[in-house]
RNA sequence: CGGGGUGUCGUAUAACGGUAGUAUGUAUGCUUUGGGAGCAUGCGGCCUGGGUUCAACUCCCAGCACCCCGACCA
Protein backbone atom coordinates (compact mmCIF):
# COMPACT_ATOMS: atom_id res chain seq x y z
CA UNK A 1 0.00 0.00 0.00
CA UNK A 2 1.09 3.45 -0.89
CA UNK A 3 1.18 5.69 1.86
CA UNK A 4 0.67 8.48 -0.25
CA UNK A 5 -3.03 6.66 -1.29
CA UNK A 6 -3.63 5.70 2.52
CA UNK A 7 -6.97 7.05 3.93
CA UNK A 8 -5.09 8.38 7.65
CA UNK A 9 -4.02 11.50 9.23
CA UNK A 10 -2.00 11.44 12.19
CA UNK A 11 -2.73 13.72 15.06
CA UNK A 12 0.36 15.22 17.11
CA UNK A 13 -2.06 15.39 20.36
CA UNK A 14 -4.67 13.60 21.34
CA UNK A 15 -8.34 14.21 22.01
CA UNK A 16 -8.28 16.53 25.34
CA UNK A 17 -11.47 13.99 26.30
CA UNK A 18 -9.40 10.38 25.64
CA UNK A 19 -7.41 9.35 28.70
CA UNK A 20 -7.01 6.03 27.67
CA UNK A 21 -4.03 5.10 26.07
CA UNK A 22 -5.73 2.75 23.68
CA UNK A 23 -8.04 5.82 22.38
CA UNK A 24 -5.28 8.58 22.56
CA UNK A 25 -2.90 5.88 20.47
CA UNK A 26 -5.66 4.79 18.21
CA UNK A 27 -6.89 8.02 17.38
CA UNK A 28 -3.71 9.52 17.04
CA UNK A 29 -2.68 7.14 14.79
CA UNK A 30 -5.42 7.12 12.09
CA UNK A 31 -7.00 3.50 13.29
CA UNK A 32 -10.29 4.43 14.42
CA UNK A 33 -12.80 7.21 14.63
CA UNK A 34 -15.11 8.18 17.60
CA UNK A 35 -18.98 8.33 16.12
CA UNK A 36 -19.98 9.20 20.32
CA UNK A 37 -19.17 7.33 23.68
CA UNK A 38 -19.02 3.93 23.31
CA UNK A 39 -19.46 4.05 19.82
CA UNK A 40 -16.18 3.75 17.37
CA UNK A 41 -15.87 3.56 13.33
CA UNK A 42 -12.85 1.70 12.11
CA UNK A 43 -10.78 3.60 9.53
CA UNK A 44 -8.40 1.51 6.72
CA UNK A 45 -5.38 0.88 9.25
CA UNK A 46 -8.10 0.14 11.86
CA UNK A 47 -10.02 -2.48 9.92
CA UNK A 48 -7.02 -4.05 8.68
CA UNK A 49 -6.18 -4.70 12.54
CA UNK A 50 -10.05 -5.96 13.47
CA UNK A 51 -9.64 -8.59 9.94
CA UNK A 52 -6.30 -9.64 11.33
CA UNK A 53 -7.64 -10.53 14.65
CA UNK A 54 -10.68 -12.10 12.94
CA UNK A 55 -8.69 -14.41 10.84
CA UNK A 56 -6.75 -15.61 13.35
CA UNK A 57 -9.98 -16.72 15.26
CA UNK A 58 -11.50 -18.13 12.83
CA UNK A 59 -8.19 -20.55 12.16
CA UNK A 60 -8.49 -21.50 15.75
CA UNK A 61 -11.91 -22.21 15.55
CA UNK A 62 -11.66 -23.93 12.44
CA UNK A 63 -8.88 -26.64 14.35
CA UNK A 64 -11.45 -27.33 16.99
CA UNK A 65 -14.78 -28.17 14.93
CA UNK A 66 -16.36 -25.37 15.30
CA UNK A 67 -18.66 -23.94 12.42
CA UNK A 68 -19.15 -19.99 11.41
CA UNK A 69 -22.85 -19.09 10.77
CA UNK A 70 -24.24 -15.20 11.00
CA UNK A 71 -27.45 -14.65 12.94
CA UNK A 72 -29.21 -11.57 12.77
CA UNK A 73 -28.72 -8.81 15.21
CA UNK A 74 -32.36 -8.23 15.13
CA UNK A 75 -34.05 -10.31 17.76
CA UNK A 76 -37.62 -10.59 18.85
CA UNK A 77 -39.22 -10.60 22.14
CA UNK A 78 -40.67 -13.18 21.98
CA UNK A 79 -37.69 -15.37 22.07
CA UNK A 80 -36.13 -13.58 25.22
CA UNK A 81 -39.56 -13.83 26.92
CA UNK A 82 -38.74 -17.64 27.13
CA UNK A 83 -36.07 -17.17 29.01
CA UNK A 84 -37.15 -13.88 31.21
CA UNK A 85 -34.48 -12.08 29.62
CA UNK A 86 -36.36 -9.27 27.45
CA UNK A 87 -36.81 -6.88 30.55
CA UNK A 88 -34.47 -8.45 33.68
CA UNK A 89 -30.21 -9.52 33.63
CA UNK A 90 -28.59 -8.53 30.48
CA UNK A 91 -32.48 -7.74 28.52
CA UNK A 92 -31.96 -4.23 30.55
CA UNK A 93 -28.91 -2.82 28.30
CA UNK A 94 -30.95 -3.90 25.27
CA UNK A 95 -31.41 -1.28 22.53
CA UNK A 96 -34.98 -1.72 22.03
CA UNK A 97 -37.36 -0.74 19.40
CA UNK A 98 -41.15 -1.16 18.70
CA UNK A 99 -43.20 -1.41 14.95
CA UNK A 100 -46.99 -1.79 16.03
CA UNK A 101 -47.35 -4.50 18.32
CA UNK A 102 -44.09 -6.15 17.47
CA UNK A 103 -40.94 -5.60 20.10
CA UNK A 104 -37.21 -6.46 19.15
CA UNK A 105 -34.33 -5.56 20.49
CA UNK A 106 -30.79 -5.54 18.54
CA UNK A 107 -28.74 -8.63 20.03
CA UNK A 108 -26.52 -7.82 23.01
CA UNK A 109 -25.81 -11.56 22.67
CA UNK A 110 -27.46 -14.61 21.44
CA UNK A 111 -28.10 -17.70 23.75
CA UNK A 112 -31.89 -17.50 22.97
CA UNK A 113 -31.48 -16.86 19.43
CA UNK A 114 -29.03 -19.80 18.75
CA UNK A 115 -30.84 -22.18 21.57
CA UNK A 116 -34.01 -21.89 19.63
CA UNK A 117 -31.88 -22.67 16.47
CA UNK A 118 -30.58 -25.74 17.63
CA UNK A 119 -33.50 -27.29 19.29
CA UNK A 120 -35.20 -27.10 15.73
CA UNK A 121 -32.61 -28.71 14.09
CA UNK A 122 -31.42 -30.83 16.98
CA UNK A 123 -33.22 -34.24 17.74
CA UNK A 124 -30.82 -37.60 18.20
CA UNK A 125 -27.63 -37.57 20.09
CA UNK A 126 -25.97 -38.61 16.91
CA UNK A 127 -26.62 -34.86 16.07
CA UNK A 128 -24.46 -33.92 19.30
CA UNK A 129 -21.72 -32.78 19.69
CA UNK A 130 -22.62 -29.02 17.85
CA UNK A 131 -20.82 -26.36 17.88
CA UNK A 132 -20.95 -22.94 16.20
CA UNK A 133 -19.91 -19.18 16.22
CA UNK A 134 -19.76 -15.78 14.72
CA UNK A 135 -18.71 -12.86 14.51
CA UNK A 136 -20.28 -9.60 14.45
CA UNK A 137 -21.18 -6.24 16.61
CA UNK A 138 -23.00 -6.79 19.89
CA UNK A 139 -25.14 -3.82 21.12
CA UNK A 140 -25.56 -2.74 24.59
CA UNK A 141 -26.88 0.17 26.52
CA UNK A 142 -23.68 0.33 28.69
CA UNK A 143 -24.40 3.03 31.86
CA UNK A 144 -21.10 4.05 31.29
CA UNK A 145 -19.13 3.36 27.90
CA UNK A 146 -15.25 4.18 28.56
CA UNK A 147 -11.87 3.48 27.82
CA UNK A 148 -11.56 3.67 24.19
CA UNK A 149 -12.05 0.23 22.84
CA UNK A 150 -12.29 -1.46 26.25
CA UNK A 151 -15.95 -0.80 26.88
CA UNK A 152 -18.19 0.02 24.03
CA UNK A 153 -21.99 0.46 23.25
CA UNK A 154 -21.52 -1.66 20.06
CA UNK A 155 -18.31 -3.71 20.01
CA UNK A 156 -17.07 -6.73 18.17
CA UNK A 157 -17.51 -10.17 19.63
CA UNK A 158 -16.84 -13.49 18.65
CA UNK A 159 -19.50 -15.98 20.43
CA UNK A 160 -19.06 -19.64 20.15
CA UNK A 161 -22.00 -21.86 21.66
CA UNK A 162 -21.82 -25.88 21.64
CA UNK A 163 -24.20 -28.21 22.16
CA UNK A 164 -23.63 -31.81 23.91
CA UNK A 165 -25.10 -34.97 25.03
CA UNK A 166 -23.13 -35.33 27.93
CA UNK A 167 -21.75 -33.47 30.83
CA UNK A 168 -18.76 -35.20 30.05
CA UNK A 169 -18.36 -34.36 26.61
CA UNK A 170 -19.08 -30.73 27.41
CA UNK A 171 -16.03 -30.57 29.84
CA UNK A 172 -13.75 -32.17 27.61
CA UNK A 173 -14.49 -29.63 24.88
CA UNK A 174 -14.99 -26.58 27.72
CA UNK A 175 -11.19 -27.14 27.97
CA UNK A 176 -10.34 -27.78 24.18
CA UNK A 177 -11.82 -24.19 23.44
CA UNK A 178 -9.77 -23.12 26.93
CA UNK A 179 -6.43 -24.23 24.74
CA UNK A 180 -7.89 -22.60 21.80
CA UNK A 181 -8.14 -19.45 23.60
CA UNK A 182 -5.04 -19.36 24.57
CA UNK A 183 -3.46 -19.73 21.31
CA UNK A 184 -5.75 -17.04 19.69
CA UNK A 185 -4.49 -14.53 22.83
CA UNK A 186 -0.81 -15.68 22.01
CA UNK A 187 -0.88 -15.12 18.23
CA UNK A 188 -2.60 -11.66 19.49
CA UNK A 189 0.68 -11.18 21.85
CA UNK A 190 -1.36 -11.21 24.78
CA UNK A 191 -0.72 -12.73 27.37
CA UNK A 192 -3.56 -14.10 28.86
CA UNK A 193 -4.82 -15.35 32.55
CA UNK A 194 -7.06 -17.93 32.75
CA UNK A 195 -8.91 -16.13 35.78
CA UNK A 196 -12.22 -17.94 38.06
CA UNK A 197 -14.85 -15.73 37.87
CA UNK A 198 -18.44 -15.53 38.84
CA UNK A 199 -21.55 -17.57 37.55
CA UNK A 200 -23.09 -14.04 36.34
CA UNK A 201 -26.61 -15.46 36.52
CA UNK A 202 -25.65 -18.62 34.00
CA UNK A 203 -24.66 -20.88 36.61
CA UNK A 204 -23.88 -21.31 40.50
CA UNK A 205 -20.86 -22.46 39.69
CA UNK A 206 -17.45 -20.17 38.59
CA UNK A 207 -17.24 -19.53 34.85
CA UNK A 208 -13.66 -18.51 33.53
CA UNK A 209 -12.23 -15.08 32.64
CA UNK A 210 -9.13 -14.74 30.33
CA UNK A 211 -7.59 -11.86 31.77
CA UNK A 212 -4.66 -9.52 30.38
CA UNK A 213 -2.78 -7.54 32.97
CA UNK A 214 -3.09 -4.00 32.06
CA UNK A 215 -2.80 -0.63 33.96
CA UNK A 216 -6.04 0.54 31.86
CA UNK A 217 -8.21 -2.47 32.98
CA UNK A 218 -10.80 -2.27 35.53
CA UNK A 219 -11.24 -5.40 36.31
CA UNK A 220 -8.78 -6.61 39.42
CA UNK A 221 -7.27 -10.10 39.68
CA UNK A 222 -5.35 -12.15 42.65
CA UNK A 223 -3.05 -14.51 40.63
CA UNK A 224 -0.20 -16.51 41.18
CA UNK A 225 2.61 -15.55 38.95
CA UNK A 226 3.20 -18.63 37.10
CA UNK A 227 -0.54 -18.31 36.30
CA UNK A 228 -1.34 -21.95 38.15
CA UNK A 229 -4.00 -19.93 39.58
CA UNK A 230 -6.39 -16.92 39.33
CA UNK A 231 -9.78 -15.40 40.97
CA UNK A 232 -11.32 -12.49 40.07
CA UNK A 233 -11.90 -9.90 42.99
CA UNK A 234 -14.80 -10.27 42.65
CA UNK A 235 -15.06 -13.80 44.19
CA UNK A 236 -11.38 -14.03 45.64
CA UNK A 237 -10.95 -16.09 48.99
CA UNK A 238 -7.32 -15.18 48.55
CA UNK A 239 -5.67 -12.38 48.62
CA UNK A 240 -2.32 -10.27 47.93
CA UNK A 241 0.74 -12.62 49.84
CA UNK A 242 -1.20 -15.13 50.16
CA UNK A 243 0.15 -18.73 48.88
CA UNK A 244 -0.47 -20.08 45.28
CA UNK A 245 -2.38 -23.04 46.14
CA UNK A 246 -0.68 -25.38 43.71
CA UNK A 247 2.64 -24.03 43.71
CA UNK A 248 3.02 -22.30 46.99
CA UNK A 249 4.49 -19.11 45.04
CA UNK A 250 2.51 -15.34 46.48
CA UNK A 251 -0.54 -14.54 45.44
CA UNK A 252 -0.76 -10.91 43.82
CA UNK A 253 -3.54 -8.57 42.88
CA UNK A 254 -3.07 -6.65 39.52
CA UNK A 255 -5.32 -4.19 37.58
CA UNK A 256 -6.19 -6.62 34.12
CA UNK A 257 -8.38 -6.38 31.00
CA UNK A 258 -11.19 -8.79 30.45
CA UNK A 259 -10.56 -10.22 27.10
CA UNK A 260 -12.71 -13.35 26.94
CA UNK A 261 -15.18 -15.27 29.32
CA UNK A 262 -15.97 -18.72 28.50
CA UNK A 263 -19.55 -20.50 30.77
CA UNK A 264 -20.86 -23.75 31.73
CA UNK A 265 -24.06 -22.65 30.53
CA UNK A 266 -25.27 -26.71 31.00
CA UNK A 267 -29.53 -26.60 30.56
CA UNK A 268 -30.08 -23.51 31.77
CA UNK A 269 -31.32 -22.29 28.36
CA UNK A 270 -32.26 -26.03 27.08
CA UNK A 271 -34.40 -25.97 29.53
CA UNK A 272 -35.81 -22.41 29.58
CA UNK A 273 -36.58 -22.90 25.92
CA UNK A 274 -37.12 -26.87 25.55
CA UNK A 275 -34.00 -27.77 23.52
CA UNK A 276 -34.43 -31.58 23.78
CA UNK A 277 -32.68 -34.54 22.08
CA UNK A 278 -33.17 -38.24 22.22
CA UNK A 279 -30.22 -40.13 23.50
CA UNK A 280 -28.97 -44.15 22.88
CA UNK A 281 -31.12 -45.45 25.24
CA UNK A 282 -34.39 -43.78 23.66
CA UNK A 283 -34.82 -41.01 26.79
CA UNK A 284 -36.19 -37.31 25.86
CA UNK A 285 -33.23 -35.34 27.61
CA UNK A 286 -32.14 -31.72 28.24
CA UNK A 287 -29.16 -30.61 25.85
CA UNK A 288 -26.27 -29.30 27.64
CA UNK A 289 -24.42 -26.15 26.46
CA UNK A 290 -21.27 -23.65 26.64
CA UNK A 291 -21.04 -20.73 25.91
CA UNK A 292 -17.68 -19.00 25.09
CA UNK A 293 -17.22 -14.95 24.12
CA UNK A 294 -14.27 -13.20 22.72
CA UNK A 295 -14.56 -9.34 22.69
CA UNK A 296 -12.81 -8.63 19.37
CA UNK A 297 -12.70 -5.11 19.31
CA UNK A 298 -11.65 -4.78 22.53
CA UNK A 299 -8.96 -7.04 22.09
CA UNK A 300 -7.63 -3.69 19.86
CA UNK A 301 -7.69 -1.78 22.74
CA UNK A 302 -6.00 -4.36 24.96
CA UNK A 303 -3.00 -4.76 22.74
CA UNK A 304 -2.30 -1.37 22.61
CA UNK A 305 -2.54 -1.04 26.21
CA UNK A 306 -0.18 -3.85 26.45
CA UNK A 307 2.08 -3.15 24.06
CA UNK A 308 3.16 0.79 23.03
CA UNK A 309 5.82 3.16 24.05
CA UNK A 310 6.13 7.11 24.64
CA UNK A 311 6.36 6.99 20.92
CA UNK A 312 3.55 5.14 19.66
CA UNK A 313 1.88 1.49 19.21
CA UNK A 314 4.27 -1.40 19.12
CA UNK A 315 1.97 -4.03 17.07
CA UNK A 316 2.90 -7.92 17.44
CA UNK A 317 3.59 -8.97 13.87
CA UNK A 318 0.64 -11.30 13.45
CA UNK A 319 -2.18 -8.53 13.87
CA UNK A 320 -0.22 -5.36 12.95
CA UNK A 321 -2.31 -3.51 9.82
CA UNK A 322 0.99 -4.10 7.46
CA UNK A 323 4.40 -5.49 8.64
CA UNK A 324 6.76 -3.57 7.14
CA UNK A 325 6.96 0.16 6.73
CA UNK A 326 9.51 0.97 4.33
CA UNK A 327 10.43 4.15 4.25
CA UNK A 328 12.58 5.92 1.82
CA UNK A 329 14.25 9.53 2.90
CA UNK A 330 15.40 12.06 0.15
CA UNK A 331 13.04 10.94 -2.38
CA UNK A 332 13.39 13.55 -4.43
CA UNK A 333 16.57 11.66 -4.94
CA UNK A 334 16.31 9.52 -8.26
CA UNK A 335 18.35 6.76 -7.27
CA UNK A 336 16.53 6.65 -3.80
CA UNK A 337 13.38 7.02 -5.62
CA UNK A 338 14.15 4.07 -8.30
CA UNK A 339 15.65 2.36 -5.99
CA UNK A 340 12.87 2.06 -3.07
CA UNK A 341 10.02 1.96 -6.14
CA UNK A 342 12.29 -1.70 -6.84
CA UNK A 343 12.15 -2.73 -3.25
CA UNK A 344 8.90 -1.92 -2.80
CA UNK A 345 7.91 -4.17 -5.75
CA UNK A 346 10.33 -6.90 -4.29
CA UNK A 347 8.97 -7.38 -1.61
CA UNK A 348 5.48 -7.18 -2.70
CA UNK A 349 6.24 -10.23 -4.88
CA UNK A 350 7.03 -12.30 -1.55
CA UNK A 351 3.91 -12.13 -0.41
CA UNK A 352 5.09 -9.58 2.28
CA UNK A 353 2.01 -6.56 3.72
CA UNK A 354 4.30 -3.16 3.07
CA UNK A 355 3.06 -0.12 3.83
CA UNK A 356 5.50 2.46 1.94
CA UNK A 357 5.76 5.95 2.16
CA UNK A 358 6.20 7.14 -0.89
CA UNK A 359 5.09 10.86 -0.14
CA UNK A 360 7.42 13.18 -1.34
CA UNK A 361 8.01 16.57 -0.14
CA UNK A 362 7.91 14.94 3.77
CA UNK A 363 10.73 15.85 5.72
CA UNK A 364 12.04 12.75 7.47
CA UNK A 365 11.52 13.19 10.69
CA UNK A 366 7.46 13.50 10.38
CA UNK A 367 7.80 9.89 8.48
CA UNK A 368 9.62 8.55 10.94
CA UNK A 369 7.60 9.85 14.14
CA UNK A 370 4.51 9.01 12.31
CA UNK A 371 5.96 5.39 11.91
CA UNK A 372 6.41 5.34 15.38
CA UNK A 373 3.15 6.08 16.10
CA UNK A 374 1.62 3.86 13.58
CA UNK A 375 3.90 0.76 15.09
CA UNK A 376 4.49 -1.39 11.99
CA UNK A 377 6.70 -3.83 13.04
CA UNK A 378 9.57 -3.82 10.86
CA UNK A 379 10.37 -0.35 9.46
CA UNK A 380 13.08 -0.13 6.67
CA UNK A 381 14.57 3.03 5.77
CA UNK A 382 16.36 3.38 2.27
CA UNK A 383 18.12 6.50 1.85
CA UNK A 384 21.26 7.87 0.22
CA UNK A 385 23.17 7.41 3.14
CA UNK A 386 22.46 3.09 3.22
CA UNK A 387 22.99 3.66 -0.33
CA UNK A 388 26.69 4.49 -0.41
CA UNK A 389 27.01 1.02 1.30
CA UNK A 390 24.49 -0.83 -0.86
CA UNK A 391 22.50 -1.44 2.09
CA UNK A 392 18.61 -0.87 3.78
CA UNK A 393 18.32 -0.14 7.26
CA UNK A 394 16.10 -2.24 8.95
CA UNK A 395 14.81 -1.90 12.53
CA UNK A 396 12.52 -3.68 14.65
CA UNK A 397 9.18 -1.43 16.47
CA UNK A 398 10.25 -3.39 19.67
CA UNK A 399 13.89 -2.87 20.10
CA UNK A 400 16.45 -0.43 19.88
CA UNK A 401 18.84 -1.06 17.61
CA UNK A 402 18.92 -0.25 13.61
CA UNK A 403 20.91 -3.13 11.43
CA UNK A 404 22.38 -2.18 8.10
CA UNK A 405 21.75 -4.92 5.78
CA UNK A 406 23.51 -5.94 2.45
CA UNK A 407 20.48 -5.28 -0.06
CA UNK A 408 21.26 -8.26 -1.60
CA UNK A 409 20.69 -10.24 2.12
CA UNK A 410 17.57 -8.43 2.92
CA UNK A 411 14.72 -10.91 2.17
CA UNK A 412 17.32 -14.02 3.87
CA UNK A 413 17.69 -11.40 6.64
CA UNK A 414 13.91 -11.07 7.07
CA UNK A 415 12.98 -14.51 6.68
CA UNK A 416 15.81 -15.77 8.98
CA UNK A 417 16.33 -12.75 11.24
CA UNK A 418 12.70 -11.78 11.75
CA UNK A 419 10.39 -15.00 10.86
CA UNK A 420 7.38 -12.62 9.30
CA UNK A 421 4.21 -14.43 8.88
CA UNK A 422 3.46 -14.52 4.57
CA UNK A 423 0.24 -13.73 3.62
C1' C B 1 -28.54 5.82 37.31
C1' G B 2 -26.00 9.10 41.58
C1' G B 3 -21.68 12.60 42.25
C1' G B 4 -17.99 15.83 40.02
C1' G B 5 -15.85 18.33 35.80
C1' U B 6 -15.40 20.41 30.80
C1' G B 7 -17.56 22.63 26.16
C1' U B 8 -13.49 28.68 21.96
C1' C B 9 -11.00 27.09 14.20
C1' G B 10 -9.84 19.89 12.26
C1' U B 11 -6.42 19.38 16.93
C1' A B 12 -4.25 21.78 21.42
C1' U B 13 -4.89 26.24 23.91
C1' A B 14 -5.21 32.13 25.53
C1' A B 15 -7.87 36.35 26.83
C1' C B 16 -12.10 39.36 27.60
C1' G B 17 -19.29 42.27 29.84
C1' G B 18 -17.77 46.12 24.11
C1' U B 19 -12.94 44.33 17.22
C1' A B 20 -11.43 36.60 19.80
C1' G B 21 -5.28 35.73 19.86
C1' U B 22 -1.39 31.82 19.53
C1' A B 23 0.51 27.00 18.05
C1' U B 24 -0.47 23.06 15.02
C1' G B 25 -3.27 21.80 10.66
C1' U B 26 -4.64 23.15 5.83
C1' A B 27 -3.97 25.95 0.75
C1' U B 28 -0.38 28.48 -2.46
C1' G B 29 4.73 30.01 -3.49
C1' C B 30 9.93 29.84 -2.60
C1' U B 31 13.66 27.34 0.17
C1' U B 32 14.49 22.44 2.01
C1' U B 33 15.32 16.15 3.19
C1' G B 34 17.87 11.34 8.99
C1' G B 35 13.40 12.42 14.29
C1' G B 36 6.55 16.22 13.26
C1' A B 37 11.98 21.69 8.75
C1' G B 38 12.13 27.39 7.42
C1' C B 39 10.04 32.00 5.38
C1' A B 40 5.79 34.49 3.21
C1' U B 41 0.60 34.96 2.14
C1' G B 42 -4.32 32.97 2.70
C1' C B 43 -8.33 29.68 5.04
C1' G B 44 -10.64 28.29 9.43
C1' G B 45 -13.69 29.17 15.76
C1' C B 46 -16.86 31.04 20.86
C1' C B 47 -22.14 23.59 21.81
C1' U B 48 -27.77 24.81 21.60
C1' G B 49 -31.88 27.56 23.62
C1' G B 50 -33.65 31.04 27.07
C1' G B 51 -32.61 34.99 30.78
C1' U B 52 -29.92 39.47 32.84
C1' U B 53 -27.74 43.85 30.24
C1' C B 54 -27.37 49.57 26.14
C1' A B 55 -24.15 45.37 24.92
C1' A B 56 -23.06 38.17 26.44
C1' C B 57 -18.06 33.90 23.85
C1' U B 58 -17.71 35.92 28.94
C1' C B 59 -22.68 36.30 34.13
C1' C B 60 -27.39 33.17 35.34
C1' C B 61 -30.83 29.01 34.03
C1' A B 62 -32.08 24.86 31.07
C1' G B 63 -30.83 21.35 27.43
C1' C B 64 -27.27 18.55 24.78
C1' A B 65 -22.41 16.40 24.30
C1' C B 66 -17.96 14.54 26.20
C1' C B 67 -14.65 13.04 30.33
C1' C B 68 -13.71 11.27 35.41
C1' C B 69 -15.42 8.69 40.19
C1' G B 70 -19.17 5.35 41.88
C1' A B 71 -23.24 1.84 40.90
C1' C B 72 -23.92 -1.56 36.78
C1' C B 73 -21.19 -4.89 33.40
C1' A B 74 -23.97 -12.36 29.86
Amino acid sequence: MRQSQLFYKTLKRAPKDEESINSQLLIRAGFIYKEMAGVWSFLPLGLRVLRKIEKIIREEMEKIGAQEILMSVLQPRFLWEETGRWSKEIGKVMYKTQEGKKETGLGPTHEEMITDIVRKSIKSWQDLPLYLYQIQNKFRKEPRAKSGLLRCREFGMKDLYSFHSSEEDFRKYYDTVKKAYFRIFKRCGLDSILTEASGAGFTKEITHEFQVLADGGEDRIIYCPKHHFSQNKEIAKLKTGDKCPICQGVLKEEKSIEAGNIFPLETKFSKQMSAFFTDRDGKKKLIVMGCYGLGVSRIIGVIVEVHHDQFGIIWPKEVAPFQIHLIPIELSSPRVGKDSEKLYRDLQKENLEILYDDRKNVFPGEKLVEADLIGLPIRIVISERTLKRDCVEVKERKKKEVKLVKRGHLLQFLKSNIKLNYV
